[in-house]
DNA sequence: ATGAAAGCGCTAACAG
DNA sequence: CTGTTAGCGCTTTCAT
């Protein structure tokens, strides 16, 4: 096939690659006659044979964990990291491959290094656990190049982009006590994210900076599904009910949402009785009733400084920076954060 | 380094490549002291190599449209797909390539396979328009193996796994009449989209069984996303204040909510002045108030089944057999078409 | 059961 | 500027 376009355009094979890989010098007559029989023969050069010859894969992998039916994360959070960094992947010529994570599956992410799959991963959902670590640490000692998202180890200089969950925790209280609120309650997600220490971290610099006293009793757990949040409803009534919290912030929008149902549920009039504010501004908070007050983070931007910058490392070779992106977040006020009773009592 | 591993195991590379691939027969003392030696030099051959020379590309793409802002496509259907055709490339071994596809860029999906990128190609959220069918065709006509989702292309015998949707109209109305309603409205999305069709060849199919008369002024238009059912909102409100209708399926979730969202504002209660049912059963429709009745589409199996057969076809070379699978759907009752009052009526 | 050697389709020196 | 040639790391006949 090569061997026929060389013919019909009476050149050498070498010459076809040159022209249509853009490599070296040709003149600009001959290039003409070669692209035009290849066009004729209708061929394309083996992106395979090339990438196995330049010893590339071409590949950016996207580790991320499989999303069972009941999933932690919301799909929205996946399609707009997964959609930042395809579209980035795509401008600068590499293909995703998408690599699924069971979640007890070891995580040997060196291998696809060493198999030759990918030149560098993005990795989506990372947890703070010692397989993990060990994982990542494998990848830093074979200076593989690879980059988290929304998830930073202590201790660890690796390369990462994430939101400034911290400022938006703090936009969050002051928001609150702006409507007036002074008992302000926390629905925090699971340790192993770092995410969620990020946002308690803001929200006690934040009561501090207002004067106001942090609580244990109004720091609650859930583990970021919207069960858990409807779960602490009746703890959260409760409070409410004995007048020891005017105002709830989740860590994310399905834990509030849960929260909020489970509080209309037992009579407690969101947005009235009492102001709520979740995290991710993702697209079902303007569905809800009362529309939930959010802390607006920008995912898809996530996914193309985590594809960029590490293409940039990818690609570089040599002067290869190290990164750790903090993009900021902006709160969006809607109906459930009023809280006009609460403010009011 | 392949070298090195035959040398430690007293072989030669041709008898490392025979036991690390599975391949030739090999003596299992020669064997068990291969794997030793690749153990202890932490080799593992390269998946580009290897692909390279048996001229298999070992992936399977996916091709999805970017995901805008503003998505006619819920996250939750991607999601579910995408899952499902992860899982089962997995178990496969093979690797999904995730190729997005910009809104008016030229869909040559045929270079994919002369570029040995891929081996096969499942196309999410295809419409049948001439660009489109243009590019199936040419894979086709390439022998090409692909697959659709959700989409059917009149008049081409493309291999497809769908949902049941006119079944899923059927019920629907069933439902409705057996709750009272009579005057029956259908919020349909764009003809690009077979689904469209299929669910209102239910509806008129089912109408006539029940006796009741298909009326074209009961049919409304949208494009799948939130506002268009929004924006219907005033429209089904005359309707049901003139007595005209009785109750509304839409063709997805995402219109049915934003439907709901309007008629919330303009007054009128559903579930009681007028029955809602929505379709696909995303993750959103128990967050509404009242909860959604939708017809539950099994995305997650159908990305299975699309992968599972046309990996079939990929890997068994010969009695490649076509398919056009159809799965079942199942209408989830909730409180949004018990529509009592509008039985009364 | 194993080794030797050819070749997959391309890139990349190296000559000319 | 262009042709020649030697690999890239693996699979796969073909011998032995």
């Amino acid at each position: 096939m090569r061997k026929k376009v060389a013919e019909l355009a009476g050149v050498s094979e070498a010459t076809v690659s040159r022209v249509l890989s853009g490599g070296g010098a040709v003149k600009e007559e001959t290039a003409r006659r070669v692209l035009e029989a290849a066009q004729q023969l209708n061929y394309v050069p083996s992106a395979l044979a090339q990438r196995f010859a330049l010893r590339k894969s071409g590949n950016l992998g996207v580790i991320l964990p499989m999303l069972p039916k009941v999933n932690l994360f919301s799909t929205y959070y996946f399609s707009e990291v997964l959609s930042g960094i395809g579209m980035t992947a795509k401008q600068r010529g590499y293909d995703l491959l998408l690599l699924f994570r069971e979640p007890h599956e070891p995580r040997d992410y060196a291998n696809l290094f060493r198999t030759q799959k990918i030149d560098g991963c993005i990795i989506v959902g990372a947890q703070d656990t010692p397989s993990e670590r060990e994982a990542l640490a494998e990848l830093k000692q074979g200076h593989y190049p690879f980059c988290l998202v929304n998830q930073r180890f202590e201790g660890e200089a690796y390369n990462s982009v994430d939101a400034d969950q911290r400022t938006g925790s703090i936009d969050a209280v002051r928001h609150l006590v702006s409507q007036g609120c002074t008992r302000i309650c926390f629905l925090n997600g699971p340790s192993e994210y770092s995410n969620s220490e990020d946002r308690l971290l803001g929200y006690r610099q934040a009561l501090e900076e207002a004067g106001l006293s942090f609580l244990p009793e109004r720091v609650l757990l859930g583990n970021y599904s919207r069960k858990s949040g409807y779960l602490q409803a009746k703890a959260v009534a409760a409070l409410v009910r004995e007048g020891r919290i005017d105002a709830v912030i989740a860590a994310n929008d399905r834990m509030a949402i849960g929260l909020l149902q489970g509080l209309k549920e037992l009579g407690i009039r969101v947005g009235e009785e009492i102001a709520l504010i979740g995290c991710d501004d993702s697209d079902i908070v303007r569905m809800t009733d009362p529309p939930l007050t959010s802390i607006r983070v920008p995912f898809f931007e996530i996914g193309c400084e985590a594809a960029s910058k590490l293409l940039d490392i990818v690609t570089n070779t040599e002067d290869a920076e190290a990164f750790a992106v903090k993009l900021p977040v902006k709160l969006i006020e809607r109906a459930s954060s009023s809280a006009e009773d609460a403010k009011k009592a």
